[in-house]
DNA sequence: CTGAAAGCGCTTACAG
DNA sequence: CTGAAAGCGCTTACAG
């Protein structure tokens, strides 16, 4: 019998430059030229009708392996985020893919997972595969993955978390201002004991909206205002819950409670769903990144809208012009955030009205996680 | 003045396998037995360790843009998605380059913008880069997209969307009896007028969800039931509105409405919301996919749970097997959705009760898009 | 077990 | 304006 396979029989031969020049009758050399939009003029333009011509009949598509390999460059650029399930990158994602299109390049994308070490695989694998330039996402302060990008040479943008390096380029949102104007909301909803949820400080989103927190309650902390730092683990809805049943379980006095992201902003309100305490009559929530669906929630969560696209395209243009010129003064651009005031924030009780006892008295029983 | 270029002046030269031989002082066709783990067991393991440490003190990595030329093959796949920005494409995009990098294979992200003729481009450029395979969530029905991938010869398998090819393998939800259980769930609740909002009907989970609509409806109509299909022509929460506001002016009798997917939904919703329309007290909602936060929405949206991950894995683990393998059976594999229940459903107002003329009525002043 | 040589499909100085 | 030739960095039959 005749082993002929069940699928992709017609697999047909692929045509190379040496077909098309062979059917338009001239030399490969002549044939590349005619092909490549920086050296068609120096062909007449005769032959290179003719060459064009033959090429869209035999169906000719450069290999861009052979043509980078000669060239030793490609037509690829890296995009790195810490993580690909998180909404937030998708807009990113989609932004790049989509600016650096325009100027021909393909996106490879790839997931770090918060991890440094994963980064510099990545980042090292990337450039064997000699990508034209990196938009990263995924940098720590002080990340030794940025000294590799620039030791090999690889022009890089980072993108929302600003590594701080003095020798890379960066676009981040103002976080620290961002986050400053969020408590100032919250104070001037009169609420005058103020938690605050953060993840580990290795990420410069992390440090700044700390910053902000910090800088402004320092004077309303010398006007007798409480507020405090809570640190969580990890950036998702599980750790939100986590950490606010726990907090509610070691007596939590705070009218308002802010969260790094909307991610951990979300898990903190199922938690105060399922120990029966009302957002923002009890407590005020707030997050940061305004991810899709947020002004849907019950209640609809304040935050700062992170602006995925922008930090995508400036991130993606800066990087094309990076790549045309490497030597270029250092850029670091901040996007201002801005606030985007929802029911998860009210005014804070009047003292004495409406009774029930403050702290906030919780079950042990309702507590999750 | 001498110009330094102010980034990137430490580029490093580039080690190749010559390099290596030479350091290690044996010809290069030995050390590229020794660096290839399908060769190297033909070198003698005092050789093989003396190159692997030389390459592994000179920092060398193999140019996998020559190795691709030579071998004819590339270590990449390309997963096409018709839009990135689409929370319901995170998990599959994730899942696919995770398993994939288990057998040390990168992925290529595109975009195919729900546009076949995109979709077609795409397929040609990720083939004249040598992809080893193609994971694709685009396929329209009968695309002829599919044509071309199986002229082309590579290995390709068709995740959440199937395109009924007799040669093409897929990985899908059981939309039809999803939607089935969909249905019969409002009934029980007493619903007798449902209306389904379904996009064009270019993709199998559009035909096959109503389908799944029609199969379910056809014994209750002839029982008197009323049901009625409406057409969107897009798949976005902005659409969702704009139909829902549409279906309102129109004088909607319905008391339940099944939309295509949960972005239809989430529309929908805003548009019964700036109408004053309570749900699930007037009209119950549901929609299809259970995305990041649907549970958190007011009212939490009863969904039929699209498995993104499961999608992801099993769609890549069968591309891998087919990679290895080409002349293997076809398979058409459905998972099935589970039914989430949730508070956007509820039973129907009993005849009577309650007051309120039916149909809805509502201002046209309220009525948005 | 190792070496010498050819070749994957391009591009680009070098000639003319 | 066009051609002939070298070479990008690998891998792999072919010898020995």
């Amino acid at each position: 019998m005749i082993d002929i396979p069940q699928r992709h029989q017609g697999k047909r031969p692929r045509v190379t430059i040496v077909d098309v020049a062979n059917g338009a009758g001239v030399h490969v050399s002549t044939a590349s030229r005619a092909l490549n939009p920086g050296t068609s003029h120096r062909i007449s333009s005769k032959v290179v009708r003719k060459i064009e011509k033959v090429a869209e009949q035999l169906g000719y598509k450069r290999n861009t392996l052979a043509s980078s390999l000669r060239t030793q460059k490609t037509g690829t650029i890296g995009l790195i985020v810490p993580n690909l399930s998180d909404p937030l990158f998708s807009p990113i994602i989609a932004s790049v893919e989509e600016r650096v299109a325009e100027d021909g390049y393909v996106t490879f994308v790839a997931n770090s997972d918060y991890s440094p070490v994963k980064l510099r695989s990545i980042i090292e694998r990337m450039s064997s595969q000699f990508v034209a330039g990196l938009v990263v996402a995924s940098f720590e302060l002080n990340d030794p993955s940025v000294e590799l990008c620039l030791e090999l040479g690889i022009p890089t943008v980072a993108v929302l978390r600003d590594p701080r390096h003095p020798r890379m380029s960066s676009i981040s949102m103002d976080d620290v201002s961002g986050v400053q104007a969020l408590v100032e909301h919250i104070l001037d909803l009169g609420h005058r004991d103020i938690s605050y949820v953060t993840p580990p400080l290795a990420a410069s989103t992390a440090q700044n909206r700390l910053a902000g927190f910090n800088a402004a309650t320092r004077l309303a902390k010398a006007a007798g205002c409480r507020f405090d730092v809570v640190e969580a683990r990890a950036y998702d809805v599980a750790e939100g819950e986590r950490i606010m049943a726990h907090m509610l379980a070691s007596g939590l006095t705070s009218t308002a409670v802010l969260a790094f992201n909307d991610l951990l902003a979300v898990g903190c309100l199922v938690a105060l769903k399922s120990a029966g305490i009302s957002c923002p009559e009890q407590i005020s929530l707030t997050g940061v990144n305004d991810l899709p669906f947020m002004n849907m929630l019950s209640p609809p969560l304040t935050t700062l809208h992170t602006a995925g696209r922008d930090l995508g395209l400036e991130g993606a243009d800066l990087l094309m012009s990076l790549i045309k010129n490497l030597s270029q003064p250092i850029k670091r651009v901040l996007l201002t955030p801005h606030l985007v005031l929802r029911g998860s924030t009210g005014p804070v009780r009047k003292r004495g009205s409406d009774a029930d006892p403050s702290p906030v008295a919780v079950q042990s029983g309702a507590i999750t996680g």
